[in-house]
DNA sequence: GATCGGCATGCACACGTGTGCAACGCCATT
DNA sequence: AATGGCGTTGCACACGTGTGCATGCCGATC
C-alpha cells in the first residue's frame, strides 16, 4: 500500500488528535507552538500534503477552481492572454482549467466540466462561445466574466476594448496618411469586437469625407486571408490608396500578397492592422496598428471576477479598455507620389 | 440558501435512496430502467451534476487532474503544443491544469499545487524546469512526462525530438547549398534539446568538410535576439556563406537583421532555422527549417502518460520523435555568384 | 408448490478534511 | 486558597459521493 499520508498518520506519529493537525494547517487556528513544530515535523518526514480537494468538499466555497475556456490559442495574443490570466490565478490563489473550445464542439460537454468541478468561476475567452455556457452560468450561479464577447446574458461580467475608438482610430490614421478612398479587408460577420469595430471604423471614414470603395474578405481572419485578400485588392481595387485589416495577421499577410505580386513597397496601400502582435513591429513588415495591451486586458479579467465571486448579487461591470495607435512605416509613406 | 442541489435532493424527489441516484450516474451498476429515468428526470429538473471532487475523493485513484507546467506561452509552436495537450487531454476524459512557470519563481509553490490537488499526472514542458519537481513527483508517485528535457530522474518518461538527426540534418542542408564556411547562431548554454542539436550539428559538419566559423550570440533565443545575431555576423563574419540558427525566430530576426542593413536577399547567406513554426513560410522570409510535428509530439506525450499511469512499475519509456526537413527560398539561393 | 437465482434497492461505512462545542489545564487576580 | 479567564485540545459531525453487503422481490425451474 502506498497511498499518500493523511493527517490521521500526521496526527499519530506527532501523537496528537487529527484536529490538531488540520488546525496546524489553518491560518489563524489555535495551536500551541510546540504542539505546531512537532506536528510540523511529523509531516515533513511523512511527506503530507494538505489535500485541497477534499478541503474544498467541506468548505461552502465551490473549490479555487477557475475555468479558462479559450479556442485559437495559436493566435499569439490569445496564448499571451491565457499566459497572463493563468499567472495572476495562481497569484491570487486559484487554480486555472484549461478548457478548449473550438467551432463545433459540443457545449455540453464543457458545462459539464465546469459544474462537475464546482468552478468558483469561469473566464471566457473563445471567439465564439456557445450561448449555452452563459446561461447555465447564471442557472448555476457561477461568476462568469466574457473577453470581447456580445452581451448575452445580464449576468455576466464583460471587458471589451474600446471597439469605437479602435474604428475611429483606424480611419483617422488612415487619413492622417492622406488616404481618401479605402477598402476594408475582413469577413463581413466576423467576431463581436471586429465586427463593432469594422462600423465604427465606416462611421467615421464618413464623417471624414473618406469613401468605402468596398470589402475584400479571405476565407479565414489570418495570414492566408490576407494573401487571399491582396489578390483581390490587386484584381478589382487597385484604385484604392489604404486598407484596413480587421487584425494584424491580415495584414501581414495582405502585406506578404502584395510582395509575392512583386509590388514595391513604395506602391503599397496604407495599411493598418489591429492588435499590435509582436511580429507586426518586426522590421519586415513594420506595420501600423491598433494596439490593445494584453496586460491590461488580464488585470481587468482578473479584477472582474474577483469582484463576481466577492458580490454575486451587484451589477456586474462592464469594463471598456483603451486602445492605443501604434503608428510605423505603413503609414508614412503614400502612392501619392 | 442556494447551494448547489446533491444527490440527496435528488433521492427525495425521486422517491428513492442516494445510493439509487449514485448508482443511476455511474455506468454499469444495477439500476431499474424505469427507475433511472425518474431519478434522471429530478435531476434535469434540480439542475443537479455530480460533484467529481467529492467523487474523486471516494476513489482510490487520485482525481483527474493533470498539470500541464508551462513557460514561454507566447512562443507559438509552445502555445500549439498546449492547445493539442489540453485537447487531448479532455478528450481522455482529463482535466488539464495550467501552471505557468517562469525562470525565477518559487518551484515550491509549484509542487504545493500539484500534489494538494492529487493531479494524477503531470507533463512539464518549461524550458528550464527545476529539477525538484521531478524528485517530488517521483517521491509521491505522481506520473510524470518531460518534453524535451535532459533526463534527471530515472522515474520520469521523456518525450524528445531526435536532435541528432536534426543537427545533422542542418549540416546537410547548409551542404546541399554548396556551403563551406558556416555559422552557429544562438546561445553556448540554451536548452537540452537546443544544445544537443548543436553538438551534433558540429560533429556532422567535421564529417562533412565543413568547418563552422563561430558562433555569434544574442541576448535571447528570440527576433529580437536574431537581431542582433545578425550585426555581429555582418561586422565580424561576412565571409562565411551559410548560418545555423536555434531556432526560427532567431532565424527570422536575423533576416530581418540583414534587410535593415541594407542587404539585398541575394547576397544574403544560406540559412536554416529549427521548428518550422508558421512565420516562417510566410513570403517575407520563406525560410529553410527543420520541423518538429507538433501532433506527433503531443500525441507521444498523452501516449506516454496514459503509460504512466496505467503502469506505474515499467520501466518510463523514452519517446524520440522523428524531424524532417522542409526546404524553402533561404537554402536555394548561394551568395557564390 | 418449493427452491433457487438474479436483479434492484437500502443501509452503512469510507474517502480526507474543517470546525463548533465542550472540556481541560494553567496562570493571574482577588 | 478560590475563582475567573484564556489558550489549547479532542470529540463528533459535516461536506458529497461510491460501493460492499444484506435484504427483499420476482420469475423460472424442478
Amino acid at each position: 500500500m502506498n497511498r499518500p499520508p493523511r493527517a490521521s498518520d500526521v496526527a499519530a506519529l506527532a501523537g496528537v488528535s487529527r484536529s490538531a493537525v488540520s488546525r496546524a494547517f489553518t491560518d489563524g487556528a489555535s495551536v500551541a507552538p510546540e504542539t505546531r513544530d512537532r506536528i510540523m515535523a511529523a509531516a515533513e518526514e511523512l511527506g503530507y500534503r494538505v489535500n485541497h480537494l477534499a478541503r474544498s468538499l467541506k468548505e461552502a466555497a465551490p473549490s479555487k477552481l477557475v475555468a479558462l475556456v479559450v479556442s485559437d490559442m495559436d493566435h499569439s495574443l490569445r496564448a499571451r492572454l491565457v499566459d497572463l490570466l493563468a499567472r495572476g490565478l495562481v497569484a491570487g490563489g486559484f487554480r486555472p482549467f484549461l478548457l478548449p473550445w473550438s467551432q463545433g464542439d459540443d457545449p455540453r460537454q464543457l458545462i459539464d466540466m465546469m459544474l462537475n468541478y464546482n468552478v468558483s468561476g469561469a473566464i471566457v475567452t473563445s471567439d465564439t462561445p456557445p450561448e449555452e455556457i452563459s446561461h447555465q452560468c447564471a442557472r448555476f450561479g457561477v461568476p462568469l466574466v466574457l473577453v470581447n464577447k456580445a452581451p448575452v446574458d445580464a449576468r455576466a461580467a464583460r471587458v471589451v476594448q474600446d471597439t469605437g475608438a479602435a474604428g475611429r482610430m483606424a480611419a483617422h490614421l488612415l487619413r492622417e496618411a492622406g488616404c481618401r478612398r479605402v477598402l476594408y479587408a475582413g469577413q463581413a460577420r466576423a467576431s463581436f469586437t471586429i465586427d463593432e469595430r469594422r462600423r465604427a471604423f465606416e462611421t467615421e471614414l464618413g464623417a471624414l469625407g473618406m469613401t468605402l470603395a468596398g470589402q475584400v474578405t479571405g476565407p479565414s481572419q489570418n495570414h492566408a486571408g490576407g494573401l487571399i485578400a491582396a489578390e483581390q485588392y490587386l484584381t478589382e481595387h487597385h484604385n484604392v490608396d489604404g486598407v484596413h485589416c480587421a487584425n494584424d495577421f491580415l495584414a501581414l499577410g495582405f502585406i506578404d500578397g502584395l510582395r509575392r505580386a512583386g509590388l514595391q513597397a513604395r506602391n503599397w496601400p496604407t495599411l493598418v492592422g489591429c492588435d499590435d502582435i509582436a511580429e507586426a513591429a518586426w522590421p519586415a513588415y513594420d506595420l501600423t496598428t491598433i494596439r490593445q495591451d494584453p496586460g491590461l486586458l488580464a488585470d481587468a479579467c482578473l479584477d472582474a471576477l474577483a469582484d463576481r465571486i466577492a458580490h454575486p448579487a451587484n451589477q456586474p461591470e462592464l469594463q471598456v479598455l483603451p486602445v492605443a495607435a501604434v503608428r510605423r512605416a505603413t503609414t508614412r509613406k503614400t502612392n501619392i507620389d
